[in-house]
DNA sequence: TCAAAAGTGTTGTGCATACACCCATGC
DNA sequence: GCATGGGTGTATGCACAACACTTTTGA
């Protein structure tokens, strides 16, 4: 048989001390004004990394770093005008590159928004259920890719560093004993640099070493 | 766009102390002679689950049980004759029951055969590509699924339990850190019963637990 | 009695967890 | 001087790795 065929991306970003998710609110039927994971038809001679590529690109002016296939959905009802099969990828914008830049390049949605994943509202499709599943694999890799680490800026400090751990995870950790772990992974840099314009002790700054990282899991 | 679709299998099997794939001979163009993954077009109405079950059951005469979805291939040059889109599967067959079932039902191929993922032969299509990364799955979710006891037969020695694992894992494991690890997991249950038709000491044999296995886990 | 595999404990190391106080800075 | 977050150490338990010998059984 033969199927629509689209991509639907899990932009993830950070900041305000959450991690986002970037939704579109649809301008066309079927789920008119609903909010929907941004998602396009794939070109016929376009690869499915390239369509992520353009997507993110287009609703947010910025390269992705992070691209992580999901998997297929392709529930036969999924989509109420016959099957659509969709591949769903996650990404990673840095909120810094892209803050004042988020706006929809098509007549198909009304708006891009970014929300926290904690307060989602309801959505188009099946997009909650990928949402779901895209969570819940971020948190079981969390500490095996450089995920956490795309969504901070270049230089950062542990305590925020920390809060992506705690809004990936969702609990709480411990400051020692993360410092103490993250220290043993010995993939970050400190910087002879410290926070600034805060009214309180600056924080020290950290660099992510990405060949350190390599060494310790392989080059892949 | 639109795509054909189709679903390929990575259906397992373990005996002869190896781990072994179930591959299919094709006999029409393109990759006639070549073997590759069992693989079918979906049908309009049906789910993706089903179609799976459906092509394990008409290779092997079985009902699989494990079942997990590895991802979409959909390269544009992946199939000589255009794009064509595979949801790729996993699947786990116990080789007591099926030993003697193994037989093609389809004129699109000539034989089915069981090779061991470590002798595979050339394969069509980029299934290289779609079992190399479905074994490192198995590989890395080893230890959270019930993926080794659907291998074995209901009643299983610790050794066998071991062979399993070193086959997925690809490497030797020592024998008492094995079964304390095992022991400690909780989720075998000891039979009064030991194997028989051996020419040397018979050993304890096992069953697992399914319901302790969720207990630990929590019920998915 | 021999061959083959079953079965069994101890020790060291590293990593996760629990837990509370002083320090530096800007205002 | 005070409010705010930055920064630090120790003790315990658990999972994992290394390592070798005795026991049981059938032929």
């Amino acid at each position: 048989m033969q199927t629509h065929f689209t991509i639907d991306c899990v932009v993830y970003s950070f900041f305000e001390g959450d991690l986002q998710v970037l939704l579109t609110e649809r301008n066309e039927y079927p789920y008119k004004d609903w909010w929907a994971l941004p998602g396009f038809f794939v070109g016929n001679l376009e690869e499915m990394e390239d369509a992520v590529k353009r997507i993110s690109y287009e609703l947010t002016g910025l390269k992705d770093v992070f691209m992580e296939q999901l998997g297929a959905f392709a529930g036969v009802k999924r989509h109420p005008q016959g099957r659509i099969l969709t591949v769903a990828y996650s990404t990673i914008v840095r909120y810094d590159d892209v803050k004042s830049q988020i706006k929809p390049v098509t007549d198909y949605m009304r708006q891009a928004k970014w929300f926290p994943v904690k307060e989602l509202p309801e959505l188009a499709f099946d997009h909650k259920e990928i949402i779901d599943k895209s969570l819940q694999k971020l948190k079981s890799t969390v500490n095996y890719s450089t995920a956490v680490y795309e969504l901070l800026p270049e230089k950062f400090t542990l305590t925020q560093l920390q809060q992506v751990y705690e809004s990936i995870l969702n609990k709480e950790l411990d400051k020692r004993n993360f410092r103490k772990k993250i220290a043993n992974l010995g993939f970050l840099k400190e910087l002879p640099e410290v926070q600034k314009g805060v009214s309180y002790r600056a924080a020290r700054l950290y660099k992510f070493d990405k060949r350190k990282f390599q060494k310790s899991f392989g080059v892949e």
